[in-house]
DNA sequence: CTCCTGTACT
DNA sequence: AGTACCGGAG
């Protein structure tokens, strides 16, 4: 395994954002609003998230109290594009009721954990695992926490910086062991992974001659273990 | 490991 | 038609 430095990793940071430019996430009016996102964009294209997302704005549920009024039913029915929809509505649900429990609707209210704790409480949410928590707690309430998730794994892997199989905590300790605890930097770093990741990383047949982390002297690994 | 679900892309 | 998608639960 190579050795990983606080300055590769921002080395690969500016490649990204000097080709690609910055990326203004998460796009949302709310911090209520981003974590409906999150949770929504699950294993889910955003392109469907936003028909689901445009939905609840119609319906004017973008906020804790209104989202809690309406059925199952209904819930079900507008989020339906962004698919998983019943397991959705069920995360949604359980997601109000810990806001509900917590600070009753008070977005906001959050503020008065620390990270860790807070971070700890969301991961009792039914529904919300370390990529969502991670995601709320950075673009919903600016909290420094790197997030990593499925394009970070496979970008690191193909540069051949860990294993395939890596584990969340280890991904993620890649980068919080050696970058500054910044919520800008992280907010960005990531947004950025993830679009080299869909357009260049891709799965299969990625565009490596063209992909803004070419050339920067890391091991292309996938081009010999796979296809 | 399988299931969850709709949509868009190849 | 097959695949992939800003995962998580059982």
């Amino acid at each position: 395994m190579p050795r990983i430095t606080t300055e590769s990793l921002l080395q690969m940071y500016r490649a990204m954002l000097e080709t690609l430019g910055p990326s203004r996430w998460w796009p949302a009016q709310s911090p209520f609003e981003v974590a409906v996102g999150v949770i929504l964009t699950q294993n889910t294209t955003w392109g469907n998230v936003e028909k689901a997302i445009a939905n609840l704005r119609e319906h004017d549920l973008l906020t804790p109290g209104r989202m809690a009024t309406v059925t199952d039913e209904e819930l079900e029915r507008h989020i339906q594009p962004s698919g998983f929809y019943r397991q959705k509505t069920r995360n949604l649900r359980a997601f109000l009721n810990f806001l509900d429990e917590a600070d009753g609707f008070d977005f906001i209210g959050l503020e008065r954990w620390e990270t860790p704790e807070l971070r700890d409480r969301l991961l009792k949410v039914k529904g919300i695992g370390p990529e969502t928590a991670d995601s709320i707690l950075l673009y919903a309430l600016g909290r420094p926490v790197f997030v990593v998730d499925a394009y970070t794994a496979r970008i690191c892997h193909r540069h051949g910086l860990v294993p395939e199989d890596v584990g969340y905590d280890e991904l993620q300790a890649l980068f919080t062991d050696r970058l500054p605890e910044d919520a800008v930097l992280f907010n960005e770093y990531h947004a950025l992974l993830v679009r080299v990741g869909k357009d260049w990383c891709r799965k299969k047949k990625p565009l490596c001659a063209a992909c803004p982390l070419n050339g920067m002297g890391l091991e292309p690994a996938w081009s010999v273990l796979d296809r």
